[in-house]
DNA sequence: TTCCAGGGGTAGA
DNA sequence: TCTACCCATGGA
């Protein structure tokens, strides 16, 4: 029996997958004909009985075809029928992560109807981010975005995956992303080879602080946590700076700071500055006026607007 | 060949 | 707090 799990409504998977590029970083895949999200997990890493998942999610429709705010989620490589309560509930909590169903919008909408460039977002069911299963993946992922070409970014994440991922029982050429022991027991030497560059030794502390108990992601995910105290322990992992701390703050729920990278820079310099150099005081100033929804206001502004 | 990408750490002021 | 410099890698 397949999973179906609500969201809040306005929702629209294909607006979650394509919120930004992690869809195209392993394991995810999108199969935009049949508008199917697909990636690989692992579940029970917490009671060590560590085990291989493929999750297949579609949105629902109504007996006339139209989408309605609830996803279907399809487990492979695995007897859905042999799984207990608690591995369904820990799919139905990655899955609802992943896709932030649980999140309300309502505030930001309310807030967006009075800016032009922000007038589709919730008509199309905007705003939501696409999450990878947990923060430790988002987290290496997002120290390989920076300071390379998003190119770079797939190789260095294909390679980890391959190299480290654990593969799916009956489809050994789908893996989940590594585990962090499965990466702390690696050297920032064979990091290194798997063409991380100077990110290797980011990535294998940050695994090897996490096998060990020394630092908590999860508890980053606290509902009630200020953001100034989840910025201060992102900021505390080597390799994280303001840029990647801002994208985690945005995955965390936390808006109030803009991910200012070379396309923000651009998109500010052309729309605002005549196509001259700006820096991150210019982004910033430009987007003061969203306050606690900079962030989102940032990520989903139509530019041709 | 040179430059730079969805930056960050560190030393020195 | 701010600046200069270095960091691996691959694509343009």
């Amino acid at each position: 029996m397949a999973l179906r799990i609500p969201a809040v409504p306005p929702f629209d998977l294909t607006a979650v997958v394509k919120s930004h590029g992690w869809v195209q970083l392993p394991p995810f895949e999108w199969d935009d004909d049949n508008r199917e999200l697909r990636t690989v997990t692992e579940i029970g890493a917490d009671d060590e009985d560590r085990r291989v998942v493929g999750l297949r999610v579609e949105q629902l429709t109504d007996s006339d075809g139209r989408p309605v705010p609830k996803v279907r989620v399809v487990c492979e490589g695995i007897d859905e029928d042999m799984l207990g309560e608690a591995a369904r509930e820990e799919i139905r909590e990655q899955v609802t992560w992943m896709l932030g169903l649980d999140q309300d919008l309502a505030p930001f909408y309310r807030f967006a109807r009075g800016e032009p460039a922000l007038a589709h977002v919730e008509a199309q069911a905007q705003g939501r981010i696409l999450h990878s299963p947990t923060l430790f993946e988002d987290t290496v992922k997002t120290i390989l975005t920076t300071n390379t070409a998003w190119s770079g970014t797939i190789r260095m994440t294909r390679a980890l995956v391959e190299a480290l991922g654990d593969p799916l029982p009956d489809a050994p050429t789908r893996r989940a992303f590594p585990h962090p022991e499965a990466i702390a027991a690696t050297t920032d030497a064979e990091l290194r080879e798997l063409g991380l560059g100077y990110r290797a030794p980011y990535v294998g502390t940050l695994a090897r602080e996490v096998a060990a108990g020394k630092r908590d992601l999860k508890a980053l995910k606290q509902s009630d946590l200020p953001t100034d105290e989840a910025r201060r322990r992102l900021l505390d992992i080597k390799g994280i700076g303001a840029y990647a701390a801002a994208s985690l703050l945005m995955l965390l729920g936390h808006y109030e700071d803009l991910p200012i990278d070379s396309w923000a820079r651009k998109m500010v310099s052309e729309r605002w500055h005549a196509g001259e150099p700006v820096g991150e005081a210019e982004v910033k100033a430009a987007f003061r006026q969203f306050g606690r929804w900079k962030g989102l206001a940032y990520w989903f502004w139509d530019w041709s607007a």
